[in-house]
DNA sequence: ATCAAAGGTTGATGTAGTCAAGTATTGAGA
DNA sequence: TCTCAATACTTGACTACATCAACCTTTGAT
C-alpha cells in the first residue's frame, strides 16, 4: 500500500462524505428560500457589514462581470441587495445587503453550516482527532477553534 | 467544548478542504474537454458497460426528465452517447457511451479522482488514521480498500 | 377492450454562462 | 492641461440549463 494509494483512498472518502451532503444542503436551500443557487452564493459572498464591488463579486464567484449585472439585477428586484454609489470612484457600484438580504443570508449560513448527522457516528475523542488531521490538511497553522 | 461544537468545526474543515478542490477539478475539466459540467456529470453516471435509461439518468442527476432530453441530444450531437432501443420495452431509450464517450469518461474520472496536493502534508500513518475515521463517517462497515 | 401509469418529448418561460462590443470614469504620462 | 490606456460596469446575441404543463406512445393490469 503506497502513500499515493492511501491519498487516493482518502480523497475518495472526502468526496463521499462531503459532496453529497453539501449538494443536499443547497437543494434544501433552493426549495425553502426562493433564491437560486448562484443567487445564494452571491448573497453569501456579500459581507453583511462592508460593501463589495461588482468586479470583486465576479471574482469571488469565478464568474464573468457581465454575468454579475443580471444576477444583481434579480437580487435587487427581490429587495435583497442594493447598488450604492462608491464614495470616491464613480465607476464602481457598492453592493450592500438590505435588511431582508441580511436575514436571508443568516438563514443560508445556518443551513450550509449544519453538520451532517453522519458525524454522530464518531465520539468526541474521534472527532477531535479528525479535526486535528483536517486542520493540518487545511493548512491552518494556528487553527482557530470554533470559527465564525 | 461540546461534541456539537466539535462536529461543527469538523464540518467546516471538511467543506474547506474538499469543496474548493472539487470545484477546481470541474473547472479544469470544463476548460480542457469541451463538455459542460452537467454533460460531464451525465457521462460519469453512464456505465461504460451497462446501458441506462433516460429516467434513471434523470434521477441520478436529481433532474427533471424533460431536461435530460436536451442534455442527451447535445451529447449525442457530440458523438459521446447513443440512444438505443430497449430490448423488451419500446418506451425506454437505452443510453450507451460510444467509444469516444468512454474515452472522455475515463479522462473525467482521472481528473476528478486526482487527490489534491494538500494531502502530502500528512505522512502515511496520518493518512491511514484519517482514512479510518472517514470510512467510519461514510458508514463503510467493511471498508473496501483501494476502491473503484 | 379499457384505462391508468410509465417513459420520453415538446413548448413556453426564466435564469445562467460566454464572448464581443460599448459607455463612463479614472489615473498616469506627455 | 490633454491624451489615452486601463478599469468598472452594461448591453446584446447566442447557447445551455432548469422548471412546469401538456402531449404521445407503450405497457400492464383489470
Amino acid at each position: 500500500m503506497t502513500t499515493d494509494d492511501l491519498a487516493r483512498d482518502v480523497w475518495q472518502l472526502l468526496l463521499q462524505v462531503t459532496i453529497e451532503q453539501h449538494r443536499e444542503r443547497y437543494e434544501r436551500l433552493a426549495s425553502e428560500s426562493d433564491v437560486s443557487l448562484p443567487q445564494a452564493q452571491a448573497i453569501l459572498e456579500l459581507d453583511p457589514d462592508r460593501s463589495v464591488s461588482m468586479s470583486v463579486l465576479a471574482e469571488c464567484l469565478h464568474n464573468d462581470p457581465s454575468n454579475i449585472t443580471g444576477l444583481v439585477d434579480r437580487l435587487e428586484a427581490k429587495g435583497l441587495v442594493e447598488r450604492q454609489a462608491h464614495p470616491t470612484d464613480r465607476r464602481v457600484k457598492a453592493l450592500v445587503l438590505t435588511t431582508s438580504g441580511r436575514t436571508v443570508r443568516a438563514r443560508l449560513r445556518q443551513l450550509i453550516d449544519q453538520p451532517p448527522s453522519d458525524l454522530d457516528r464518531l465520539d468526541a475523542a474521534e472527532l477531535s482527532r479528525l479535526r486535528e488531521l483536517l486542520a493540518r490538511l487545511a493548512g491552518d497553522d494556528a487553527p482557530r477553534l470554533l470559527a465564525r
